[in-house]
DNA sequence: CGACTGATTGAGTTTCCTCAAGAACTGTGG
DNA sequence: CCACAGTTCTTGAGGAAACTCAATCAGTCG
C-alpha cells in the first residue's frame, strides 16, 4: 500500500490556505485582499484527492458546493436516459466546476477525475455567505463564472461550424493556452483523457480523432506519442484552426 | 407613422415596475420579498424598445449592464475575425442576457432583437449592490445564471452527437417548453428568427433546415407557414427528439 | 409593380461516420 | 519477469448524412 502513503503526503503537501496556494492568481483567490483571503481560508472545508474515474459529483446529486481543480484534471459531461454521454469540458488546475447545480439544487452534469487529482471544496451556502460580506470576492466569482461562460461559446463555435481538423486543432491550441496561463510548458502537452473523450467533446467519432493526430503528425505538426502531445510548429497549428482562431482561443484565457 | 404611436403607447404600456410584471414569476423577482422587490425596480434603469436588427449591446463593447427580455425577442451570437458567426441562443420573454461580459468588463457576444422587442436595462454595479444587501436576489441571480448554463450544455449535446432532424425537433420542443412557461400556447410557436439563424444555431445549413422542415410538415408532426410553425402531434415530436430529450427539455424550463 | 431578400427544392459531391480488423498499451496473476 | 486478457488506439474500406452549388418560388418593401 505505498499508494496511500503517496497520497496521505500529498495531502499533507497541499497546505490548505488560499494565500499560499500556487494557482492564486488564476483561482477565487485572484484580487481579494489578505485579510478577506483568511476567511476565504476558512470557507474551503477540505482538499480531496480523487483516484482516476472517480466522480466529484455525479448528475442528478444534490448541490452542496462548487469545487475548484488544485492539481491533476477533471471532466464534466451529461448522460441521457439512452446511454450516451456529451462530454461538456475538461478542468485544469485553477479552473471551476458545479456551477450548473445552482439551478435547482441539484447537479445537473457529472465531473470525474482524469487522473489521480486533488480539488478544493467551498461548500456554496459559505462561499455565498463570504460573498454578500466581501465584495471582491462577489465580483471575482462572477468573473469565473462568466469566463466559464465565454468557454463554452468557444466550444459552441467549434460544434456549429468547424471541420473535423480545425476542432482538434481549436482543442490542442485551447489547451496550450491555458498551460501558458499555468506557466506549464504550452507546447509539452499531457492529455489526460481518452481519445474517446477528446472525440466526444469535439463531436466526432474515435476513429477521426484518432485519424486526425496521424495526419497532424505527418504533417509535422504534432509529434504524438499517446498521451504525450508535443507541438512543433505552433504557427501551423494556428493556421489549422482557422478564421475562428480569436474566439476558440480567448475562450480559456479570459 | 402609426408606427411610431404604436411604440409610444407600448412603452407607456410597459410599466416600468417588476413588483407588476407579468413576468415576476420567471423573471429576477422570482421568490424576493415585496420590500426588496421596491429597490430591484429602482435598480431597472429604463425600459428599451428595440426594432428589428438593433442591437442591446455589440461584442467588444464596454460592460454596463444586464438585459432582460420583457417583451419580443433576442439572439445572441459572436462573429469570428473571419466574418462568419456563431448564433448561441435565442431569448424570450424573462431571460437574460449580458452575463458573458463579467470577464473581462467587455461583451463576448453581440445581441440583436429578431423583431420588434422590449427590454429592462440592470445596471450592473447598482445590480451588484442590491444583490449584496438582498440575499434572495442574489440566490435568484445565481439561478438564473446557472439556467444559462443549463441550457448552453443541452445546446451542445444537441451539436454534439444528434442527427439534423433530432436537432430541429429538439429545438421546436425547447421553444414549445419556453411557451408553456410562458402561458402562451405551446403548440402555435412563432419563430421570429431566420432560417438561416435557426440552421446556424443548429450547426446546419439553411437548406437543410428547410428541407427538414419539409419533411416533418409531410410526415404530418408540423403545419408549416413560414414563421409560423404549428405543432400538430406533439407525441412524434418527442419521438424525434430521440434520447436525449430529456436533457434538452430540462434545458430551458429549469 | 419590379427588385430584393429569404425560403424551398433538386442534383452532385464531400466529409465524416460505420463497420471491421489489427496493433499497442495496461495491468494482473502466475 | 513474462504471458495473457482487456482495453484503448490506429488504420483501412465502404457508405450515408449533410454540404455545396444552382435554380426556382414566395413574400417584402420601396
Amino acid at each position: 500500500m505505498i499508494e496511500t502513503t503517496t497520497n496521505l503526503l500529498d495531502i499533507d503537501a497541499l497546505r490548505r490556505s488560499c494565500s499560499s496556494c500556487a494557482l492564486h492568481e488564476v483561482c477565487l483567490p485572484a484580487g481579494i485582499g489578505r485579510g478577506d483571503l483568511e476567511q476565504l481560508d476558512a470557507t474551503v472545508r477540505d482538499i480531496r484527492v480523487l483516484d482516476r474515474g472517480k466522480a466529484v459529483f455525479r448528475q442528478g446529486e444534490a448541490f452542496t458546493a462548487l469545487f475548484v481543480v488544485r492539481s491533476g484534471s477533471l471532466k464534466t459531461f451529461v448522460e441521457s436516459p439512452g446511454g450516451d454521454m456529451q462530454v461538456l469540458g475538461f478542468h485544469l488546475p485553477g479552473e471551476l466546476v458545479g456551477l450548473d447545480g445552482l439551478t435547482n439544487d441539484h447537479y445537473r452534469c457529472s465531473t470525474e477525475a482524469l487522473e489521480r487529482t486533488s480539488i478544493c471544496e467551498l461548500p456554496y451556502a459559505k462561499l455565498q455567505k463570504l460573498a454578500g460580506e466581501v465584495p471582491a470576492l462577489q465580483r471575482q466569482l462572477m468573473r469565473v463564472i462568466s469566463r466559464e461562460m465565454v468557454a463554452e461559446h468557444g466550444h459552441m463555435v467549434m460544434m456549429g461550424k468547424q471541420q473535423a481538423q480545425e476542432r482538434l486543432a481549436i482543442f490542442l491550441y485551447s489547451i496550450s493556452g491555458r498551460y501558458a496561463r499555468l506557466s506549464r510548458d504550452p507546447y509539452a502537452l499531457v492529455l489526460s483523457m481518452s481519445r474517446y473523450d477528446i472525440a466526444n467533446y469535439l463531436g466526432l467519432v474515435v476513429e477521426t480523432v484518432s485519424r486526425l493526430f496521424s495526419r497532424m503528425e505527418a504533417a509535422g505538426v504534432l509529434a504524438v506519442s499517446r498521451k504525450s502531445v508535443r507541438i512543433l510548429r505552433p504557427d501551423l497549428l494556428v493556421e489549422m484552426c482557422g478564421s475562428h482562431l480569436a474566439n476558440a482561443c480567448d475562450e480559456k484565457l479570459g
